[in-house]
RNA sequence: GUGCCAGUAGCUCAAUGGCAGAGCAUCGCACUGUGGAUGCGAGGGUUGUGGGUUCGAGCCCCAUCUGGCACCCCA
C-alpha cells in the first residue's frame, strides 16, 4: 500500500518535538500566572461571521478554512483567537469582574502557502488583558513578553519588542496633510516601508494616491525616532515599562503598524535581532472590539505568539529545551522465564507505591535489558531472575553509578523509594 | 493565489544518459547474568508520483505532489 502523505502544512509531533511543545507550554503558563492570568480555551470552530466584521479581508476570505456544516452554517477552523475570546467576553460582559486577565495556548490554522516559519496548524499562546484602558495595562503585556523572553534565556541582544500606537500615528499623519479617508492606505504603506525598495515603495504611494510632498512628510515621519516623547500616551507606556523593568527589550518603532484592523492604540511585535525571522509576536489594544460582536464596550490589549518561528529563534539560539515527559524511574527485567511473573507482580507492587515503573516484556539477555534502559535514561533497573527468586531477593542497580545491591522482595518499595530520592533531582 | 529552486535508505549526501552507493542511525553477532566502548555483519530503495524522449533515465522533457525562497499575508 502506499504511503499516505500528512496533510499540506501540518506537523507531526514525534516525541523529541512534543517534548519542545510541552517545553513552551510549561514556560507560557508559568509565566502567565507569575502576572496574575488564567487559563482559558475557546473552541477550535467558530461561526465564519464572526471574523467577518474585524479581522480583515484576507484573513476571512483567504486564509480561513471555511466549511459548510450539515445544518448549513458556513463553519471556519479558527484562523486567531482574540475574536473568540471577545466573544467569550461579550456573553458574559455584565458578570467577569474587572480586570479580565486570561491566557491560552491552543491549535491555530490557516490555509496559506507553508514556508519556513509558516504552517498550516500552528500553536498559538493568547494572552490578554480586559476592562483597563491605560498606557500602564499596555505596559504590562509588554512585560510579560518580555518575562518568557527572560524565561527561556533570549536576551535583549537578541530579540527586541518593537512598539508604536496607532492612534499617535495616525494623528502625525493627519498633520501633513493624510486625510481619515486615506488612513487606512497609509497604514499600508507604512506597513511596506521596509520591505519595497524606495522607488518601489514611491510608486506604490503615488498608485494609492499620496502626492510626492505628502510622502516626503511621511518619509520625516517614520524617520522620527524621538516622535513618542511628544505623546502623553507613548511616554506613560515606556515610563510604566521602566518601572516593570523591562525597557531594555523596547523600542519605539514607527513602521510598525499591524495588519489587523481591530488595533485602536498601541501596536508592537517582537522581533529577532538580526531580523532573520518574521515577527515572532504580534499584538496591540483593541478597544472597540467585544462591543463589535455585540458586548459592552469593553476595551483590551494582547498579543499573540506561534510556536514555529519562536521555535527557530530557540533553535538558532541554542535553547534546549527540558523533557517534560521524563522516562520512566525504574525498569522490571525479568531474565529468564521463572522470574517472568514475578517481574510482572514487583513492577505492579512498585507501581502501587507511586514509582514509574517500565517493564522489559519478555524474558532477555541481561545486557540487552540493561542498554534499553541505558538509552532511555532509566536510571535503576531491578533484575531478577531464577536465583533472585530462590533466595526471596531482587537485583537492584543503579545504572550511572554502576553499583548493585541485594534487595529482600518484600521491602522493595521503601528500598526503592529511598534510592531514587538520593538521586539527583534535578536529573529526573 | 503568483514566480523561482529542490526532491536518491530513517537522517546527511554521492553516483559523464550505462550494475543505485557511503557515513550516521537501526537491528544482529563477538557477549545466553551485567549498559555506555570497540570490531564484524545484516536489513532497509518502484531514486516523491504519473507520463514522455531514448537501445537504455536517478540524470533529459511535461504534468503533479511535497518542501524551501520571494511575493501576498501574518504567528
Amino acid at each position: 500500500m502506499p504511503a499516505i502523505p500528512a496533510v499540506k502544512g501540518t506537523r507531526d509531533f514525534y516525541p523529541e518535538a512534543m517534548a519542545l511543545r510541552n517545553w513552551l507550554y510549561e514556560k507560557v503558563r508559568l509565566v502567565s500566572r507569575a502576572f496574575g492570568y488564567t487559563e482559558y480555551e475557546a473552541p477550535y470552530l467558530e461561526r465564519l461571521e464572526l471574523y467577518a466584521a474585524k479581522a480583515g479581508e484576507e484573513l476571512v476570505q483567504e486564509q480561513a478554512y471555511v466549511f459548510k456544516d450539515r445544518g448549513g452554517d458556513l463553519i471556519a477552523l479558527r484562523p486567531e483567537l482574540t475574536l473568540s475570546l471577545a466573544r467569550m467576553i461579550a456573553a458574559r460582559s455584565r458578570a467577569l469582574p474587572r480586570p479580565i486577565r486570561w491566557w491560552s495556548f491552543g491549535p491555530i490554522w490557516r490555509y496559506e502557502r507553508p514556508q519556513k516559519g509558516r504552517s498550516r496548524e500552528f500553536f498559538q499562546w493568547n494572552i490578554d488583558l480586559l476592562g483597563v484602558e491605560s498606557p500602564e495595562a499596555d505596559a504590562e503585556i509588554a512585560a510579560v513578553a518580555v518575562a518568557l523572553f527572560r524565561a527561556v534565556g533570549l536576551g535583549p541582544d537578541k530579540i527586541r519588542l518593537l512598539v508604536n500606537n496607532r492612534r499617535v500615528a495616525e494623528a502625525r499623519y493627519a498633520s501633513i496633510g493624510i486625510g481619515p479617508g486615506q488612513m487606512p492606505s497609509a497604514l499600508r504603506l507604512v506597513d511596506r516601508r521596509d520591505k519595497l525598495s524606495e522607488a518601489d515603495w514611491r510608486a506604490y504611494g503615488v498608485e494609492l494616491g499620496f502626492s510626492e510632498p505628502t510622502l516626503e512628510g511621511l518619509v520625516e515621519v517614520l524617520t522620527d525616532r524621538d516622535a513618542w516623547k511628544a505623546s502623553d500616551e507613548l511616554r506613560a507606556f515606556f515610563e510604566a515599562a521602566s518601572d516593570l523593568g523591562v525597557s531594555e527589550y523596547l523600542d519605539f518603532e514607527p513602521l510598525i503598524v499591524r495588519g489587523l484592523d481591530y488595533y485602536t492604540g498601541t501596536v508592537f511585535e517582537a522581533r529577532d535581532i538580526d531580523g532573520r525571522f518574521r515577527a515572532i509576536l504580534g499584538g496591540g489594544r483593541y478597544d472597540n472590539l467585544v462591543a463589535d460582536v455585540g458586548g459592552d464596550r469593553i476595551p483590551g490589549v494582547g498579543f499573540a505568539m506561534g510556536d514555529v518561528t519562536f521555535g527557530l529563534l530557540l533553535e538558532q539560539a541554542g535553547v534546549e529545551p527540558k523533557r517534560m515527559d521524563p522516562p520512566a524511574q525504574v525498569l522490571v527485567c525479568p531474565i529468564d522465564e521463572p522470574a517472568s511473573r514475578e517481574a510482572l507482580r514487583t513492577a505492579s507492587r512498585l507501581r502501587a507505591a507511586g514509582v514509574q515503573v517500565e517493564w522489559y516484556p519478555l524474558p532477555d539477555r541481561l545486557p540487552r535489558q540493561l542498554k534499553y534502559a541505558d538509552r532511555q535514561g532509566i536510571p535503576l533497573a531491578v533484575i531478577l531472575g531464577s536465583r533472585e527468586i530462590e533466595a526471596g531477593s531482587a537485583a537492584v542497580k543503579d545504572l550511572r553509578t554502576g553499583q548493585q545491591t541485594q534487595v529482600p522482595l518484600a521491602e522493595i518499595e521503601g528500598r526503592l523509594i529511598e534510592q531514587l530520592e538520593r538521586l539527583d533531582p534535578a536529573s529526573c
